[in-house]
DNA sequence: TATGAATGAGGGTTCATTCAT
DNA sequence: GATGAATGAACCCTCATTCAT
């Protein structure tokens, strides 16, 4: 259940990928500016640079292009991250490393990541748990990141505290995205990330072995 | 601009909020099932037990109806709030106090809370600025209480740090509505107040001012 | 299973009878016309004299239309039948009698028969056996016409003979309407009414009881 | 006006039979499926074994498809007849043999013509009397079936009688394949055969000549 | 000759809004 | 003030047909 298939009546796989680029890329941009619901297939259709016949050679209900934006943004959110977790240390350095680096991602893909938050919603029943499922993999790396400072012995969590902080950083990335209206106005990106990290390790050193 | 006045055709003033509450309890419960897109006006009238041209006499437009819900909940949650935090003693007890009280008020108004949450952005240009504002106005009250403990000498915090805590706390309230797919599998409501309040104020701990 | 209920909006039982009657004999000529499917829903609401959305407020989809069509068309020849073959005597007269009246109808109404007798395959599985009981019925007038004959010792013909008379007669019935572009040329409504029925009751007499 | 004809792009001969043929076989199956209107050219060149492109330089629009299958099948009807009425001796029981064969045939070919005969129907104008010429000449292969038993002595018949006799056995034979869904319950194709040229044949004693 | 991606007119249906009663 | 029938713009989606490869 990693991929929900969203069918398509052209053939060549490369081509198909092709025109969801498109397609997702336009979409993004109108999801963004008007919701999901006040965003016509027309519209993507030609934000997308074809015609609406085209555009359902490609899938096959407008939901499936919210679909195919959440998967992507997931992916591409999945792909940044991954590469600088990867060298997760256990050490409260790397902890910080990896959470400047989400909430940096979550600045770059700002749009990105407000469309998803704000239509997933829309998504049927059908589609949800596909993404939902990638949500949790995200929190997963977290949950990992702060796994690994326990097994370390640079932190002493509980498994509940874990996941407790890990959905917090999650909810905080997104937070600078959906919240900046109000967030920009008091904070550049850089004091953001320095303000929570601070009050986050803040919050563990509680949480630290008592060292002499 | 503390509200924006929504027309109605009918003059008596007590028969316009007596209709409109009406109204906007239909409204939440379907905006809650299906989302405001998907709720027609005659689903509306008819949860609310007129006929379509009635609701018209009270509203002028579809999403009149969306900016009165969005209102009076915020009217709701604020209202609850109040009450608690006018006694706001710049103690960290009663820090943690407003933190439990405000939680238990999200998820008591679960409903209302994931629909407001979900359809502000459906709101336009025209009536977003006003429920905004109220969100504002909710942070503002968890400033206070911080700002009081500051004044008090409990704490040691910047004002940026004051607002970036407040609408942390802010967020992990909503967070309890909206993630509660995720959340309400690992915690129950009082394990997730005491995991946060007990993070929130670990962190804070370190702002102390140190006592002889 | 009498009646396959065709849900309206509209309320008031009279208007929504009266509105169809305009939809069905709006709808009837387009058929005729050019078919059920190179009909549109629009072309329907206008040959009504309302709009497309008024259209809607008396049916669910197009193909209702068409039911309505057809029950509507089965409704007044049976009525019209029925008249007649209500003094069935049994008598080889009342026979021809009935055939004539049948064979008028037909006639009459050949706008609708040909509607009805081309588009019903048109319906749906699940509205074709409402229209297929009525047909029968149809039927089942002649052979009640014939079998009162064999009760009255006018006739000796068996169940299955019967049912294949009848069964014949509805055909030629329905010829008249359907098969109009080569029957026009060649007969009058009255001689091919008179032919049938000689070619009938000739076939009919080789069935008499031998009298002496 | 013998054949209407349909232009390919292609310029084989040899080779626009095939396709056509593989072309008519798909359509015959599809529409009597889902009827004409229901199949989409997509699913009939998928049917056919080549691609909707291929489909075209065969064809030059979708109703010609239809005309070609209508035609292939009168052409197919017609052959199966013209073999065993080529021994048309003008005795009743050649007369019998007639209809008993055709009856047959139409058994035989039943979702042919049960395709053909609902759908001719939606050929335009122009191609439409190609088809019904074809028709007449099917009866009058019965017409002179009936002729030669009048000019043999066998029967006393006026022209028109002749005609409307001709008329009445081909539709007896469509209807074993239209109204099979009533018939099929009362009768084997036997039986039907048996009983209506039986009740066929009884009418035409009325006018056989009396002999001593 | 064969392919199949691209096109866009047009179809069925919905629903916010109005207005006569 | 209340009703609900009427309206039609606008939406999603299909599919016959074309044309570059």
């Amino acid at each position: 259940m990693n991929k929900r298939e969203v069918q398509a009546s052209v053939k060549d796989e490369r081509l198909v990928q092709k025109r969801r680029d498109q397609m997702i890329k336009g979409a993004v941009q109108l999801f963004k500016e008007k919701g999901f619901h006040r965003t016509t297939t027309r519209e993507i259709a030609k934000a997308a640079g074809f015609s609406i016949g085209t555009l359902y050679e490609y899938i096959r209900t407008k939901e499936d292009v919210l679909y195919l934006v959440c998967d992507s943004i997931y992916d591409h959110v999945s792909e940044r991250l991954q590469q600088d977790l990867e060298l997760k240390k256990g050490t409260l350095e790397s902890l910080q490393l990896g959470i400047t680096n989400f909430f940096q991602v979550m600045d770059e893909m700002q749009a990105e990541v407000l469309v998803m938050y704000q239509e997933v919603k829309s998504l049927t029943k059908d589609a949800l748990p596909y993404v939902l499922k990638k949500e949790m993999q995200m929190v997963g790396m977290f949950e990992s990141l702060l796994r690994k400072c326990v097994e370390n012995g640079e932190l002493v969590l509980s498994e509940k505290q874990i996941k407790m902080i890990a959905h917090n950083i999650f909810v905080q990335g997104q937070m600078w995205g959906f919240r900046r209206w109000a967030l920009r106005k008091l904070y550049t990106l850089d004091e953001y990330i320095e303000l929570q990290t601070e009050l986050i390790l803040a919050g563990l050193s509680q949480y630290q072995p008592q060292k002499e």
